[in-house]
RNA sequence: GGGAGCAUAGCUCAGCUGGGAGAGCAUCUGCCUUACAAGCAGGGGGUCAUAGGUUCGAGCCCUAUUGUUCCCACCA
């Protein structure tokens, strides 16, 4: 098997090939119908909208990896992708572009809105998904599902009707959260709230008779327009003489009266508070208790009604100017404060929400979230790492009422249906065009529902529920659900509830939360800064590997991490390694070469490596257990890099010059530790590993499909792995001298070995040669020997007759700085092993370990002694 | 106001249930050794934020402090 590879990897040349032979080899199929225990994770549906980015890249790689470890490790694995219909955020991409045809929502109708939307949906939807692709999801695409397809649109209907039906939705007019821009309510979660510089305006309020004025400050002066009383703490005593009484509001010369709430703090401001019950929600629930009308004064573009016609058509900023100057010309205004406050954003488009009363359908959380805390309390659902679930209780603990309606046209419409003329509602899953009392004709609800009303059904809808399929069957509850900390609120939360709920069951058994990936200065990466970083271009220039390599690499659970280029570009020399590494093996190898065991009789090196990856294997396997995938991705680096290329490759080299026996078992083993590692890898960077398999096995089999390494007790060979460290620590030992000593590697010299392990030194004799320049090696009991350049180690001395350039009072002076170090090794352990309370509590494996140590040192503090009485004669 | 995270080498970060501090990048020295210079060999560099405490033993556990980031919350 002669293959011609370049020097270097290429991805590019690779990757797409590499997908498209899993594809038509069907790899990422799961079977509902296989005996195999089930593993499923259903994707964090990306939006129709989206455009790849750093999130979405870490996010499927940390899915990818898990998807593809278990579908390995023997489980019916089930990676199930879709798309989210995104409903504000797409409509407002499509509102945008129909504008630049000169086109409106209004002036062309719902129904031709919907049909655009549906175009707009087939155009860009899809590429999101190829973009996952360039990645190397293994996602069953079979079963790619869409929040508004047929399905999901059915069970959407199914959950409307079911907690209609059971009283926990509800229609009412509430104070919610407006966004003038996108036109439309929008939920709690959906607010972010900042802190904003703004200010506190004193303003006088007359009372009505006459008798003087009450002094309030408030931090939105528009909204006076829309007082409907003043409001003093009951207890107050500069005020308790004016509960009752009237004040007169100025510029609108409404009379309105001063009520007692204990929502009023006595000692902030001035103790009496403006009651705006249409424009603010703490008003509004003051204005309940005290039956105060409510009074709109703002359009849903945030503008001045006509109702009052002096500042009408201005919006909430001109306004505030505008009736700041009044009030001042009025002499209304006393005094103007510098004042920070907390000013609520839309998440979508950040303008400032208005709160607005409106007729809205809500969700009754409080039912709903008892179990979904208890599910986590109990442990059937698990966060990784557990701190989020602080967060989730928290949320869910002080839960309000979820307003799901919209006022826009792309997403479910509600199932809600009005007579016209008898006023009759009737909530149902089907059509209705007759009103079931009259008769008369009925409309649906305009309104359409929050995004993740349909998100929240994601882990069994898109399973086939309500349908009681086989693949609900096989795969509810799902496995793992992977996603970013700042959707906990949005979707897991409401999974959680959703899945309890309707399927009488948690959605997934453990939510592993990773962090944001932000730019090289640790800020967040975004479209206003211009500092995102697009994956795709990363993958086109490094390969998708790297990229995935990089991401799984450094980061734990739950954390933030930095995109950094240099990151990549490390692991891409890291898949370059790998590519060389399989070069070196397939240019060794013969033609009809074709083993996939170990050889019968396997030398000192081979049980060190294979041993050594041996526990590897189980490292990994652990490591993934417990969602460390950073950590199992390092090992597996370090194994590769530092253990199998930079020793095992090195000391198969002289077997392979010699040929015969020795070089077949060499080749042998080097192929089945680069299979081992290739598949232990291969979770990681997929297509490198499996371009590589193909070449080197080339027997039809497909990597991805091959069996994950595991820990196997009849490859553990620790008698081996501690002999041949010697060698290694000789090795290493004599590198060292010469590089202090700066003798070139081409200058060789003769090694003699001084050593009572003549077995182990003796079976690595010929490695000397290549790895520790040494022209020939001599071994034996005792050495003595004149004008060396000589190495210590615990289990040999090794003497180097470099007569030229050894100083003999600098030999000297350098073994009694060794002699110091081990000394201070043999204190700090003797130490600790005459320490009766190490003695007493310490575990005997630890106690039995640092013995071992000791001994070590005081061997090697015997031959140092040794070398240095020599150097003395 | 409440809660959480982070603070470890010049930089970016790992460090799994407590058992003599690690990686990548950067830096210094020597090497084009027929897999790889996107490489090899070797080196330097850390009071693990500070102060206490628990323990035979603390980067890890507890308490307090400082700095920093984030989340939540109806003080107008």
């Amino acid at each position: 098997m002669k293959i011609e590879l370049s020097k270097l990897y290429e991805p590019n040349k690779v990757e797409d090939k590499i997908y498209k032979y899993w594809m038509d080899n069907e790899c990422f199929k799961a079977d509902a119908k296989s005996e195999k225990p089930p593993y499923t994770i259903v994707i964090p549906p990306p939006n129709i909208t989206g455009q790849l980015h750093m999130g979405h890249a870490l996010d499927e790689t940390l899915q990818d990896i898990l998807i593809r470890w278990k579908r390995m490790s023997g489980y019916e694995a089930l990676w199930l992708p879709g798309t989210d219909h995104a409903a504000i955020a797409t409509e407002a991409k499509i509102v945008a572009a129909m504008r630049e045809e000169g086109l409106t929502k209004e002036g062309i109708g719902r129904e031709a809105f919907m049909e655009k939307a549906w175009e707009w949906n087939e155009k860009y939807g899809g590429k999101i998904v190829e973009q996952l692709k360039k990645l190397g999801s293994s996602c069953d695409w079979s079963r790619q599902r869409f929040t508004m397809d047929e399905g999901c649109s059915k069970a959407v209907k199914e959950v409307f009707v079911n907690l209609y039906e059971k009283g926990l939705i509800y229609r009412g007019e509430r104070i919610i959260n407006w966004c003038p821009k996108c036109l439309t309510s929008i939920s709690d979660a959906e607010v972010e709230y900042e802190d904003q510089a703004g200010h506190f305006w004193h303003i006088r309020y007359p009372l009505t008779d006459g008798s003087g004025y009450l002094e309030l400050a408030t931090t939105r002066p528009e909204t006076l327009l829309g007082d409907t009383a003043v409001a003093v703490n009951p207890n107050d005593e500069r005020y308790t003489a004016f509960i009752g009484k009237t004040v007169t509001l100025p510029l609108v010369n409404r009379e309105i009266p001063v009520v007692a709430d204990n929502y009023v703090e006595m000692d902030f401001g001035t103790g009496v508070v403006k009651i705006t019950p249409a424009h603010d929600p703490n008003d509004f629930e003051v204005g309940r208790r005290h039956n105060l009308p409510i009074i709109n004064v703002m359009t849903d573009d945030a503008k001045i009604t006509e109702e009052y016609p002096k500042y009408a058509g201005m919006d909430r900023y001109e306004a505030r100017k505008a009736i700041v100057s009044d009030l001042d010309a009025g002499g209304f205004l006393i005094k103007i404060e510098d004042h920070e406050h907390n000013v609520g954003t839309c998440y979508r488009c950040s303008t400032t929400v208005e709160p607005k009363v409106s007729t809205q359908w809500f969700v009754k959380m409080e039912q709903l979230a008892v179990p979904a805390v208890d599910a986590v309390k109990s442990g059937k659902t698990k966060f990784v790492p557990e701190r989020f679930d602080k967060i989730y209780f928290h949320w869910l603990e002080n839960i309000r009422d979820w307003c799901i309606s919209r006022q826009i046209w792309w997403g479910h419409q509600i199932p809600a249906f009005y007579c016209e003329e008898c006023g009759e509602m009737v909530v149902t899953k089907d059509e209705l065009a007759a009103c079931p009392k009259c008769g008369k004709e009925m409309i649906q609800d305009q309104d359409t529902l929050d995004t993740w009303f349909s998100s929240a059904l994601w882990p069994f809808s898109t399973l086939g529920w309500p349908e009681n399929t086989e693949d609900l069957k096989k795969f509810y509850p799902t496995s793992t659900l992977v996603t970013g900390y700042d959707i906990i609120f949005f979707w897991v939360v409401r999974m959680m509830f959703s899945g309890i709920e309707h399927m009488g069951g948690v959605p997934f058994n453990t939510v592993l939360i990773h962090g944001l990936v932000r730019d090289a200065q640790g800020r967040k990466m975004s479209k206003s800064l211009g500092n995102g970083i697009d994956p795709l271009i990363i993958i086109s220039e490094y390969g998708a590997d790297a990229l995935r390599f990089m991401l799984a690499t450094g980061n734990s659970p739950g954390n933030d991490m930095r995109f950094m280029e240099e990151k990549v570009k490390s692991s891409r020399n890291f898949a370059n390694k790998i590519w060389n590494a399989a070069r070196f093996i397939m240019m060794n190898l013969p033609d009809d070469f074709k083993v996939n065991a170990l050889p019968e009789n396997l030398t000192i090196e081979d049980k060190w490596i294979v041993s050594k990856f041996n526990t590897l294997a189980k490292e990994v396997n652990e490591n993934l257990e417990s969602f460390e995938l950073g950590v199992a991705v390092q090992k597996l680096y370090d194994f590769i890099w530092d253990i199998y290329c930079d020793w095992y490759i090195e000391l198969t080299k002289p077997r392979i010059q010699a040929g015969g026996e020795t070089a077949e078992s060499a080749q042998a083993v080097l192929v089945w530790v680069m299979k081992g590692m290739l598949k232990a890898l291969h979770p990681f960077m997929p297509f490198i590993t499996e371009e590589i398999w193909q070449a080197m096995v080339n027997d039809g089999s497909i990597i991805m499909k091959s069996d994950f390494p595991v820990y196997n007790e009849n490859l553990s060979y620790p008698n081996e792995e501690q002999s041949f460290e010697k060698i290694i620590s000789a090795i290493r030992g004599i590198r060292n001298r010469r590089a202090e000593m700066n003798v070139p590697p081409s200058v060789k010299a003769k090694v003699f070995i001084e050593t009572d392990d003549f077995d182990t030194f003796s079976s690595g004799a010929l490695f000397f040669e290549r790895l520790a320049s040494a022209s020939e090696v001599e071994i034996s009991k005792k050495v003595e020997l004149e004008d060396c350049l000589t190495v210590v180690t615990d289990s040999a001395r090794i003497f180097i007759p470099l007569s030229d350039i050894v100083d003999t009072e600098k030999e000297l002076a350098r073994l009694e700085k060794e002699k110091a170090n081990v000394q201070k090794d043999i204190s700090f352990l003797s130490g600790k092993l005459n320490n009766q309370g190490f003695l007493a509590k310490a575990p005997e494996k630890l106690i039995e370990a640092e013995k071992a140590k000791l001994l070590k040192a005081e061997e090697k503090m015997t031959k140092i002694d040794e070398s240095i009485k020599s150097l003395k004669k």
